[in-house]
DNA sequence: TTTTGTGAATTGCTTCACAGCA
DNA sequence: TGCTGTGAAGCAATTCACAAAA
């Protein structure tokens, strides 16, 4: 029963987790795993793995357990990274141009082919991406074009808090479809368009968190 | 009943969301809100809001509200941001140059007082953090050092997934007690030490399963 | 009034435990 | 045997709804 009765959206996260996993499996040559190696790995329990999965159909083999590269295909496609898809970046300040530069995500199906600035000086200029392709920064108003010309549904935002509202509301306008956001607010964008957070404080916040109480609970002060 | 029975983490990580809040607040000079007025901001139930303090003790007074700045300060000493602490960060690559520029954690109570790589040619290499304040990267090596000599506790990973692993348990080693994690994998390092993840596929991959089930479920295809 | 703090009810998520298959 | 898929049980988190306070 592959039905889309609501996914919880923390079975959503992990399939990412499983994928990644998945992938560095296959590139170390392993045919195939089980809920119980992949729990060990990404310290989930077996049991969560097979209830994440079954939401979506059925991909195992009992007494096998699970085939690495059916697996990474099938969950490609529920993450809907089955085929690359372009993303663009506004906000070329430090962190955007680490973004632009970084590798990672490129192995993951996505790929930067635009970057927006409203920062006249910067309009014009060009670099090399992750990739090798020459970008060049354009100004935020150029952005609806590029929307059309690449077909692009998500854009990563990197401005400063103070601006973020009204530039994610620029990318809305020009049909990007999700974000992700790096600005430490919360957006109040139309709801149909999902905002993914990234804000660093607030992880450290958790670390320092956990050890504040892990101390006050036990051990600490010699 | 302020008792520490076990924390709902989901209510540590929207308490930094709530300090996030109340400073904008407090610098829009507004001396008190509500719960119904931080949900909004926020996009939570005012009854999740009042719910989550309730964990921590009384805050609020009935019929005015929270008062901005003794909730700060109360939420602060909760998150064990009240004084400032230093951080570290171990991998001068794309993101942790930008990470080392970026002021967001600043303002927070967060200071990042040493940075590390393995690279020959970056050891002394020296360059202004985000306060101003010089800093020369150092050979990982000289963890142990820093960390007694700045009294670290947190440390940022931003070096490439292949060394990952290796390098957070020189991290562990070295004394750091929290690490904030770039790289896309699980760290297997001693279970008292807490891990918080930031993987920017995963992020992506969030967004592009959101779009896919909701052109599923409906709209799409003119 | 307004708004908090909180038991009770509800909803949602995870783990258990076992049938079924290789 | 080993492992998946899944209903049922158990646990956790959220929302409800109202008494108490300003």
């Amino acid at each position: 029963m592959a039905g889309s009765e609501s996914i919880p959206s923390a079975t959503v996260r992990r399939l990412s987790l499983y994928l990644r996993q998945l992938e560095t499996l296959k590139e170390n040559d392993r045919r195939t795993t089980s809920s119980r190696q992949l729990g060990d790995a990404l310290g989930l329990s077996p049991a969560q793995i097979r209830k994440d999965l079954a939401y979506f159909g059925q991909f195992g083999h009992p007494g096998i357990g699970y085939r690495v590269e059916e697996l990474i295909l099938r969950l490609r496609k529920i993450l809907g990274t089955d085929k690359r898809s372009n993303v663009l970046l506004v906000g070329f300040g430090n962190l955007g141009r680490a973004l632009t530069a970084y590798r990672g995500f490129n192995k993951r199906g996505f790929e930067l082919v635009a970057v927006f600035d409203n920062n006249p000086e910067l309009i014009g200029t060009q670099f090399n991406a992750a990739t090798g392709m020459p970008i060049t920064i354009q100004h935020n108003s150029q952005m609806a074009e590029a929307v059309r010309l690449y077909s692009i549904k998500l854009g990563i935002l990197t401005v400063p808090a103070e601006q973020a509202e009204a530039v994610a509301r620029q990318m809305v306008d020009a049909g990007v479809r999700g974000i992700l956001n790096f600005a430490p607010l919360t957006l109040h964008v139309d709801p149909a368009v999902p905002i993914s957070y990234m804000d660093l404080a607030v992880h450290l916040e958790q670390l320092s968190f956990r050890l504040s109480t892990a101390s006050a609970l036990g051990d600490e002060c010699p």
